[in-house]
DNA sequence: AATAAGTGTTAACGACTTGTTAAACTTAAA
DNA sequence: TTTAAGTTTAACAAGTCGTTAACACTTATT
């Protein structure tokens, strides 16, 4: 899995040419362009790393960095801004930023603070730890305790697990379960999807609210009752 | 105990004002005016931090740098310099750093930016004694009580199983013990860990509530019952 | 109703990982 | 140099996992 970046900067023509540097070098770029775009994206996703301009439409980078500091702990906020006074370097900071970079900038500079970073944060917690009805999922392999039952789950089990539950308000289509956990390239797969499905289903058949339907011709969801 | 800080500038009245400012801020700080000092300091102290000039008499910042980092892999390197093209930045990176700030700055940016490193390094402290189930470890080298026998452990034993005790409540990957232990270079290995994990299995048999718990394809946890 | 397409499940194969022992190698001390 | 302890490699048996094939069954289309 790919690290994910946060991108805002309102300015188009930089946007994207920092957004396809970054891609070039395997991240997987979220550009916004203004700060309530990127404040929904940071909801809805889960990011490794932000990059904000300081000056946005709508939401400033300020804010956004203390809105997101308040939601993740951890992640790491790299500013980047053409106001280079010394008092605007202060408040990134103390709005929880980890770096200030001022423009103009080198894009080598860039990917060197970014990696101080990702290298400083590459967590060994994951935070994939859920209850499920009678079930408890925690930590890359997933343990699963009923009555006095363990049940260790394989990774790709716990995989499509975890998708389905990060996913259990949407109906998720097979062709997005497959590229999400199998990658982009080969989605063309056979049946293995099923089979991992029918796997999960006999492990949490002891708790008849948790289930994993099938809409037929679309997708999976997993319904919690 | 307070945060110690390996302070090297060669200009004695900047090296002065800098560590009267971050001793005001309670850090504890041994300054360095020449290369060779530095690393002899390195050596006979362990530091939470270290703020290097790069043009230094006797051996220059980067190649301290370089040192610093195969000799203590994680600790925080803030680069100060006058020099402030990219070039030299990059330099700064690639030697390992993780921060690289031109002169003149501000005492209070510079402030923020050991914060921020001090943040993300802190780290949740390690155990080098306790007690497992039946057994008793403690020291650097590690004895075990069972009956009337008493085990010794070797070095690589008992970093495994201090590493393994010391993250009990998650699956450590084996590239991960691989880099902890035997260093981030050589982590191709071969299957050396597992003959460990099979000698302290031997070693922690008689009390069955103390397991190694292999996670196939992902790795091992010490698991506690 | 007939046919095609999609789904649920089981079993089995092959690739890969792991556990263990013994031998080979390395290092430091005697 | 010899010895001994510690560590790594080699080898093989045993186990695990992801995939595919197969078949019964369900749903959609005609």
């Amino acid at each position: 899995m790919s690290t994910k970046i946060l991108l805002v900067e309102d300015d188009p023509g930089l946007g994207f040419v920092i957004k396809d540097n970054l891609t070039h070098k395997q991240y997987d770029v979220t550009l916004c362009t203004d700060g309530e775009e990127a404040y929904q994206q940071f909801s809805n996703q889960s990011f490794d790393l932000c990059i904000l301009d300081v000056m946005l439409p709508k939401k400033d980078g300020f804010s956004l960095a203390q809105s997101f500091r308040s939601k993740n702990q951890n992640i790491p906020i790299l500013f980047v801004s053409a106001k280079g006074l010394i008092e605007d370097k202060i408040a990134g900071f103390e709005s929880g930023g980890d770096d200030y970079i001022v423009k103009p900038f080198s894009m080598k500079e860039l990917f060197y603070r970014i990696e101080v970073f990702l290298r400083r944060t590459s967590t060994p917690e994951e935070e994939t730890s859920f209850t499920l009805g009678a079930y408890q999922f925690d930590g890359n392999s997933i343990t699963l305790s009923h009555r006095n039952e363990l049940k260790t789950l394989t990774q790709k089990e716990a995989d499509v697990l975890k998708l389905l539950y990060n996913n259990k308000d949407r109906v998720l289509k097979r062709e997005e379960i497959l590229k999400s956990i199998w990658g982009d390239d080969d989605y063309f797969m056979g049946r293995s999807l099923d089979v991992f499905i029918s796997k999960l289903r006999k492990y949490l058949k002891h708790d008849p609210s948790i289930q994993i339907v099938n809409y037929h011709g679309v997708g999976f969801r997993l319904e919690i009752n």
